[in-house]
DNA sequence: CGCTACATTGAATCGAGTCAACACGCGTGG
DNA sequence: CCACGCGTGTTGACTCGATTCAATGTAGCG
């Protein structure tokens, strides 16, 4: 696997991530410090339980994070892409990993090393509160989720999931325009149902003309009626 | 109403509480500086959408933190009693409620100005650090309660709330027994069912010696038992 | 005492999960 | 180049847990 090592002081997606409060210097030090790696698709970036060594960033791809019961039901608890950090609630709080990470697609990822990571977040005061920020808006997200979860039916689940996953452009794009790479498995996992039900909704959405599928990826055709769709039993 | 203005010096529940981080002279301040009010059952502490204007420590009594969707149904996120901070999140964030807080005993609640809030947190490393910490812990139950909601049946997440809401010994004690003192109509909205399935659920409960019920207060019977039922679908 | 809020029970209905069969595409190895 | 197998996608039929609707019971409070 030969590529070229990503910079952070070059990374186009840095200013969409939380390193975009920090200094010149600073991320030219984080550079130095951090690894990166590549992660073919379905390859775990880390496991539930193990213990947290750094900050993953991710430069490509996407990734999974998800968690598995006792039942090997998997809930996929959210799905990242480029420029997002990975277990950093972990990290910080010293604890193991509470989720297992799976890319979903080939992966580019930088590891900032635990040490590293703690003096930025010691050092500069911005970083530390956009982190915190960060998390409450993760914790805000998972509350809005779990009432979604708990009341909206399938198909209002499914048509958020799918305005959200295209919203947040995490896949990579094909002549403009937005598809969404998940097994229809994963998508099941993610909006916590199973396979044949996701399948059976999408093809609603298909009949109804508010996607399109190309070689099982999902395009978006008519955001506003999913939105609605959603929205039903908010 | 009268009561006496309970004092964060002598507060008896203060190391339960983030406070415990504080030095001496730091309670004194906070405690100088904070007002107190007592709320009565279903009476509201503080609204979605509404923006904070400090942190809510609850004294005495229980309060439900939840969110209403448009069918008018009501998804309890956690329930709060004596010691716990409310809508910590949404004030660090600088950012409108998301969830409703409704008192479900009558309540004692001190509320510390967000001025002096951000006082402690600013000077005090330690309470800074507990603070994140928490937030990692509250997002990570979300989690949890996110994977059970998706995949466990009514049945375990009952039995599952029961252990938990007992464990946290958030209601008034009598005799040295600990009751759950919730409508059905709570319960049911904790664990994100409707009110007849729960009462249900508790039926059958009840019929199987796990529990007893005193005034529509219910009591554990068989812990072990009820942890068991919990964990067949984790 | 009667009102109101909460609890309970039964019957009907429906959304979603399970099980099973089959289709499709892709890569590997003969 | 084809055959095979494997992972993924699709569809139908059946089943069941849970919600809904409706009726009735019970406790507490003014």
């Amino acid at each position: 696997m030969k590529f070229t090592l990503p910079k952070c002081e070059t990374c186009g997606i840095r200013d969409k991530s939380l390193f975009c409060m920090c200094k010149q210097e600073e991320v030219e030090h984080v550079s130095q410090m951090k690894t990166c790696n590549m992660y073919r698709k379905s390859q775990i970036v880390f496991h539930e339980n193990a213990m947290p060594i750094g900050l993953y960033c991710i430069y490509e791809g996407s990734v999974k994070i998800s968690k598995l019961n006792s039942n090997g039901r998997e809930q996929i608890m959210r799905i990242a892409g480029p420029g997002d950090f990975l277990g950093y609630r972990s990290l910080i709080a010293h604890r193991p990993y509470t989720d297992t990470a799976v890319a979903i697609e080939d992966a580019t990822i930088c590891l900032v090393p635990k040490s590293e990571f703690f003096n930025v977040m010691q050092n500069n005061k911005k970083f530390y509160e956009a982190l915190l920020q960060m998390i409450c808006k993760d914790a805000d997200e998972m509350e809005t989720k779990l009432g979604n979860i708990a009341y909206k039916p399938v198909r209002g689940r499914i048509a958020e999931a799918l305005v959200l996953l295209a919203g947040k452009n995490q896949f990579e794009k094909k002549e403009d325009k937005t598809y969404i790479n998940l097994t229809r498995e994963d998508l099941a996992s993610l909006v916590g149902t199973v396979k044949e039900t996701a399948i059976r909704t999408i093809s609603e959405f298909k009949d109804e003309n508010l996607i399109e599928i190309d070689k099982r990826r999902i395009r978006i055709l008519d955001f506003d009626k999913l939105l609605y769709i959603s929205s039903l039993y908010d």
